[in-house]
DNA sequence: ATAGCAGGTTGACACTGTCAACCTGCAGCC
DNA sequence: GGCTGCAGGTTGACAGTGTCAACCTGCTAT
């Protein structure tokens, strides 16, 4: 990575840290430290250990949004595009699991407000464009794109969740993640010519 | 409350401190003179904060169990037991965030194993028997039900986080936890009367 | 030339999880 | 009875943490 501002150089070392640590290795001294900074010159660009979480979760955000909109330009169908979509977020969270939890199931993040809401926004609208295509191509049925985003959203959000937490066992009938959804699209669609 | 075995009384300290001030307040420090003792009396009891949130999590798991057993001796058709059973999760989310996100969105709880997983097999267990008499009478499609229970599940735990997560905004058209689900089960249905 | 400030440093503080050492009273056994 | 052992409790210490305050330094704009 060439020259980057100090802000970001920091983001991205407490990205690396929290990926290959979790949450609790996440240390601002660990992160001056990693950045060759003395221990709390961190506070000179953030206000505290939770506004540095917060960088992090906008800059992933952003990346989230970036795979989403990369999607949206493949030439497939729509149904094939919101099932990539999906695989691409999963993929995510499988691979940076800290980072997910992060994004989807902390309490400071839940509480923040401003710009990280803005780029959590972002990344919904992304999966909104492409549910829309999916309404408009016939699979799925016709009512406003964000209640039934938010519905397809929350089910692979929960499915995550539960996978992570070892709750999905293939063996006991509870298909997979993929499975699940491709299930919940089918069973959503409105010609059932599957 | 009565007398309680010193290992209970400590589990409902911690369980109020975490549901008055959220994970950061669950102090083994704090657990400990709150319930009367020295600093580190619960070590005697537990081998670390994380063991004590882990019995915090079971015996919650197993609070919710015995809430979806009282649904399921409500007098009312299957469907309006899910809802309740769905709509009695919602509210122990809403009253104990910090609780709710010890059971589905933690580290520590996800990677743990034994005891803890049986419980919230348990909770996930009266969820799927319900979601079969919605089968049985025709309400949900006809399926093995663990998959189709992982997949309503997950949906709720889905909004739920997005809820908490200040992502669902009525005004933008995103409905709330009760009618996303109430519409999940209208597309879901066989017959499509509604 | 100089004032000011962004960015960096060191040092300190209270607080945390955890470990080790010690104490105490009671159960069970000879 | 006398002894042992141990569950349960205590105090004291340790390293590590977030955070604050004070200080330093070089650039920039007046």
């Amino acid at each position: 990575m060439a020259e980057m501002t100090t802000d970001r150089r920091l983001v991205a070392v407490a990205t690396d840290l929290l990926d290959a640590g979790g949450e609790a290795a996440v240390t601002l001294r660990a992160v001056g430290q990693a950045a060759g900074l003395s221990h709390n010159a961190p506070y000179k660009h953030f206000a505290s250990r939770s506004a540095l979480l917060a960088a992090v979760a906008t800059a992933s955000f952003d990346a989230l949004t970036q795979d989403a909109e990369a999607v949206h330009a493949l030439d497939c169908s729509p149904r094939e595009k919101l099932l990539a979509a999906i695989g691409l977020l999963a993929a995510f969270g499988r691979q940076h699991p800290a980072r997910y939890r992060l994004l989807f199931h902390n309490a400071d993040t839940a509480s923040a407000g401003g710009e990280l809401k803005v780029r959590a926004v972002g990344t919904f609208e992304q999966f909104r464009l492409i549910v829309q295509q999916c309404q408009e191509a016939g699979d799925l049925p016709r009512m406003p794109s964000p209640a039934l985003t938010s519905l397809i959203f929350a089910s692979v959000v929960g499915l995550l969740a539960m996978e992570s937490n070892g709750q999905l066992h293939p063996e006991k009938g509870l298909k997979s993640v993929e499975a699940s959804i491709e299930l919940l699209l089918d069973l959503l669609s409105p010609q059932k010519t599957r």
